[in-house]
DNA sequence: ACTAAGCATCTCACTACTAAGATAATAGAT
DNA sequence: ATCTATTATCTTAGTAGTGAGATGCTTAGT
């Protein structure tokens, strides 16, 4: 017991660090080989998980303002932009006027970026699902409440 | 109990991807709030979390050849090129040449280099600990376990 | 009404990459 | 020795964004 007691405070400090460094690294490793699962999915009908972002929005939340895609998938005023011409290019989705503020824009779905949808959503989930088969679904439940915790806290400290 | 039993498959399997997809949302939400803290931390010092990532490299292994480092960052073969040329521009890192290999090249650590990871490390661990003190360290250590099994399995599935 | 402040979106210049292919060197088989 | 396949790095063109600032609209205070 005298032994735990006499390691010094500074030791007590590396090891945190070291032990946040690890969960870091594993972090950023799984996120990716995930997210790499997800992207080939994608390819194959020709998005990218952004692009995807923004339809599946639109497809289970109907027509939202540009500034509400925006927060949600987390890109900037510029790539929100950006990204709506491309799919609008592709009839995927069409900007609307709002009738209550002329400043903003409506985006909603096409008809073909609906049907789109349809083709493409379930077996996206499918792909995740099979994505995260490395662990069981309780376990999926446990990282998914961590993740959640450390996420939330780590989104508020950024604000202050 | 006959309520579970009669419950159709096809639910089964939808339940296991409404699971999957939050781990999902949770897993990509997390990894960006942590990013953008150790982003800022480094931007102080002018660097990426790409660019440091070379240099921590170099700074704990010592040497390595640019493949190595590229295989270790998770970057492209234009990439690495890219970030080492930017590296040697401010004078951090320097090629060398390999004594048995006259394709290969080294990248290592300039004393200028050694010195900014001298200032920067210590301070950058400490960040990355701030950002993590959402999780109590038993539950960072939980988070990695679960990560590092989901991790490894998404890789490895990845790869057939 | 008029003005100041704040918003929603867009424009534009820039950044950090990726992917495909080029170049050069090596290793193995004949 | 020579040819082939492989490997290590570099080059180039293109992509998916970011960030600062511009524009046009709205809201609140006077």
């Amino acid at each position: 017991m005298t032994i735990t007691l006499s390691a010094p405070r500074r030791v007590q400090a590396s090891d945190a660090a070291a032990t946040a460094l690890k969960l870091y690294v594993v972090l950023a490793r799984a996120q990716r080989a995930i997210s790499e699962h997800t992207e080939t999915d994608l390819a194959a009908h020709g998005l990218t998980i952004t692009e995807f972002a923004i339809l599946e929005a639109l497809y289970h939340k109907g027509p939202l303002l540009l500034g509400e895609v925006q927060r949600k998938i987390l890109v900037s005023s510029g790539g929100i932009t950006f990204l709506v011409d491309k799919l609008a290019d592709r009839g995927l989705v069409e900007r609307k006027l709002c009738a209550t503020d002329r400043r903003a824009r409506y985006a909603a779905l096409t008809r073909k970026g609906e049907a789109l949808m349809d083709e493409v959503f379930p077996g996206h989930a499918e792909a995740i699902r099979e994505a995260m088969a490395g662990l069981s679904r309780a376990d999926q439940k446990k990282a998914t409440a961590l993740l959640k915790q450390l996420g939330l806290a780590a989104a508020a400290d950024a604000k202050r």
